[in-house]
DNA sequence: GTGATTTTCCTCACCGCTAAGACACTTGTA
DNA sequence: TACAAGTGTCTTAGCGGTGAGGAAAATCAC
């Protein structure tokens, strides 16, 4: 049993027998195991009009408490991206009516970004089937084996950071 | 201990205690990990004057044996984009000396790529800091868990069809 | 051999993101 | 109160990617 990270390793030993190649059998895989899904996941997002960017929005306005409602920056701190990608993201959605901005009574500078009954209805649809997509993707793993997968990496991201305060 | 994931799994409870979100355990992990490592290696990557396309085909070129010259084709297959991405990379990389394009003298729409000696040198330069910087981001996992780690995802990206031929 | 199909590489319009910075507002400090 | 520093949002140029498609050459079927 061979993947196409096994080759990439064999052929860095035959061209490169020096160097120890050994980190790229777990960060190689996690960077082609992230882009199969990520295609994945996208033909499920499009399924029901929507990209990736899009579902994330939507995603983390409606697991936020009633009324689903955020400010760009909290939206920018869940998803990783720069803050002028959050607001084209919210041109998008906003115009398609998906999300609504109103300004904060509290903060003259700020925003809050609140999911429209549309918005709700459109995520709350496609978010079965994007779990099922999820699901299937992993089904090749038992329960125990998916479990210490999801400790290890979550060891991982923690060793970088990325822990709740 | 939590990462962000185990605070968006406690939101999905909280508001959709219908819906078995655990998938999200493992995904979202990968593609925040994903990201993370993305971010890291560019660093390293700028500091030899790279991107993680040029240095994606640098690597598969010097991976690959001498004279290190593959076709357009081989390298979208080797790096999971368009073709159309492919020529582009290598319309940067040639302009920059770093690789060289020769017509095929057996296929007349065929194209080879050659690594030049700058190309050659440039990436020989990055590849041990690159390693190191993998080696880095790897170092709160023992060499047990790390192994383990690597085969979950081997048996991943073969049950989504990542396996050679 | 001929014609249909496939393969290879490239072109181009478009898209979402980044990075830098503008601007308005808030907060901290004296 | 006044001013400096910080924060929140948006703007814009530029970049690398996708996806559709075109041209040329190879391959396949008969």
């Amino acid at each position: 049993m061979a993947d196409q990270v096994d080759y990439i390793l064999r052929q860095w030993h035959a061209q490169r027998p020096d160097l120890d190649v050994s980190p790229m059998a777990v960060i190689g895989r996690l960077s082609r195991l992230s882009r199969l899904i990520e295609a994945e996941l996208s033909r499920t997002f499009a399924g029901h009009g929507l990209d990736r960017a899009s579902f994330d929005v939507l995603a983390t306005l409606r697991r936020s408490e009633p009324p689903h409602r955020l400010t760009p920056a909290a939206l920018m701190r869940a998803s990783m991206v720069t803050s002028g990608a959050v607001t084209q993201r919210l041109d998008r959605l906003e115009s398609r009516g998906l999300v609504r901005r109103t300004p904060s009574d509290s903060d003259g500078r700020g925003v809050h970004v609140t999911l429209t009954a549309e918005g709700l209805a459109l995520i709350d649809r496609a978010l079965p089937d994007h779990l099922a997509t999820e699901q299937r993707m992993l089904s090749a793993l038992t329960g125990q084996r998916r479990d210490e997968l999801a400790a290890t990496l979550r060891d991982l991201l923690e060793s970088l950071g990325d822990h709740t305060s």
